[in-house]
DNA sequence: TATGAATGAGCTTTCATTCAT
DNA sequence: AATGAATGAAAGCTCATTCAT
């Protein structure tokens, strides 16, 4: 087999398990015997237990950083198109890799210091694109006037929970329109009639 | 030394432990160290390291499940009032025992299938709850017309999520009440400004 | 059983095996067997194979250096009868504890660097030991001019290889009492007859 | 490349890889990245790794084997020159070819019965030598009435520790005519002054 | 002859749990 | 109720060797 697709065969396999099972639960013979290979060629292909979680995990990382794009005033494209547009992708990208995204969601701190920074920047990072792009609609007013940092939280958890209560829990009724649509009527939006009184 | 009071040290201890260190990561040397219990004396009260973890957690569980009113229409609070009262429950329950609640929040699946249906159930009584209160509202016109389980699901997302960032990466900028305010705010009123256009 | 104990039979049990197959061929199951304990009761009392090796070695270096004394010139027994003495002590040493004997003088370099120091630095003393021993006898004149570095690193040479081929060879013609007798009179009196012509 | 130039490339690395680090610490990977071959190109030349340790070995006690000389009583060349002839031979041996010696002087024994076999015959053989030439020495009254099989051990254990200082610990001050004229002075003439009264 | 991916037995070590005292 | 020495299953990882190409 080419080395590249073992590799690959590998990837897939520990990811299913990690996704099924957690980290700790998950031992080298689980994702060897899910791999349909020898103890030693796993380590052919990774140094350790580790070293294929923190692969996968900034695989993923990754994968959804690209997803998301500044959102321009400049162009013919409305910033809440472009904002729905961010949010879309986001969905999408989970919802086509449930078993990364069900480990960056679930596994999220303790593990090692390492990986727990790993997780602990992502979330920073994200938090901060969003929360300077709200600030920047703020001076716009096109958003009212809040934290921008607990906003941005706010914001991030709720994805988060949403994409938890999908993809772990299986929860059918949130269909990617749904889930795409409530979060941004919600977030954007707000719970509160007209006028807002309380729940 | 009393049973009674041994036993709640031990849990004390173990909170502590897990709280900083996570599930696996803390061992029941760590837990009897932390104790200044012997081997043996640890197994007397709790049958299994799972054991206390799940007393830890179910405790927890309940004590924030008593934070939770619900919303009379009849007496002469407000509405919004009852929520913002349940809001700052709920947060001054976890600012008050921040270690159980950071064990609630980071350690959350694949520690062992039993633990993983109790938080299920946690979140899922939770978002229940709300759910029903919201469809409450969506009759009684005081909250917009939405999927009431995804917006429920929203809303733990972001008070997750916003507690994480105050417990366990000591966001100091969220006081108490930057918390509830923030929290009340985006959820109720929306990000948009006025009239909505986007981010 | 009392800990002290337990911990005796470990070392007895450990130097035994070291001593037969040598400390790579020497697996933890080697010694657990061979004292009859478990697995984990093993790492009860160290905290690794090499703290065993480490213990024994260090524990068996400081016998032999205790067997050494300095030679006086002050008392009624002569400086020939004091390293007589010195010789034989060293002999029984070994002699009463083949084992480790035979670890320190075979197990020699390439284990650890930990442990090639220790014994680099052991032998290093040795040596330093009876080169000052034999540069003071040189101003004496009771030992001819000769290097005296040289001339202790060819007794060390000497009194090691004897003692391999007693106890690790089972050579039985070297009896305690030749081994001395031998190494004293080549060393000291020298093999060539009167007058030195060759072998 | 000619076959025979391979594996004597591979010798040449493993010779240098087994003195630096020893028989265990050497891997199979460090002797065929050395050697700038493939993993199985090593098992075309050498069936194991023990196979080309004993090879090693086997080579450089043959060719210290051959470096010593039966003395003859009968030519014009004095027996303690022919003497002094071989112990000049032995050192420039050890001294030209350090990496081989470094391995047969350190790596003693507990690696694999056959190898400490081969190396008990070899030291066997050498003291044979020299025990059988002692007794022919004493015969002839040019050497003291010592038991011959002890003197032999002596001055191998001389020899070998001379020599490892000299090349695993570099001693420096030990020049090959230091290391001649030592050995010679120190075995032949003994340590002691005139009269001989001790250290 | 040469390659290097694949193998798997076997290693050291950990740690939740037990049980005789 | 309390102790802590003892247990042993199970983990992650290494590396000499094989074999299809």
């Amino acid at each position: 087999m080419k080395a590249g697709k073992r590799r690959e065969a590998i990837v897939v396999a520990a990811t299913e398990c990690f996704a099924e099972k957690g980290y700790h639960a998950t031992s080298i013979s689980d994702i060897i015997d899910s791999a349909g290979i020898a103890r030693g060629t796993f380590y052919l292909y990774f140094k350790s237990k580790h070293d294929i979680f923190r692969f996968i995990l900034d695989d993923f990382i990754k994968h959804i950083g690209d997803q998301i794009k500044r959102i321009s005033l400049a162009g013919r494209v409305s910033p809440a198109d472009q904002m729905r547009a961010n949010v879309e992708r986001l969905v999408d990208a989970v919802l086509e890799r449930p078993a990364p995204a069900k480990i960056i969601f679930n596994e999220a701190v303790g593990l090692n210091p390492e990986i727990d920074d790993r997780l602990r920047s992502f979330y920073g990072k994200l938090i901060l694109m969003i929360e300077k792009s709200l600030a920047r609609g703020i001076t716009l007013k096109i958003v009212r006037e809040v934290d921008p940092r607990l906003a941005a939280t706010i914001i991030i958890g709720a994805f988060k929970e949403v994409m938890i209560q999908k993809i772990v829990f299986k929860q059918s009724r949130f269909s990617r329109k749904a889930i795409v649509d409530g979060l941004i009527n919600v977030l954007v939006g707000g719970l509160g009639g007209r006028p807002v009184i309380g729940i």
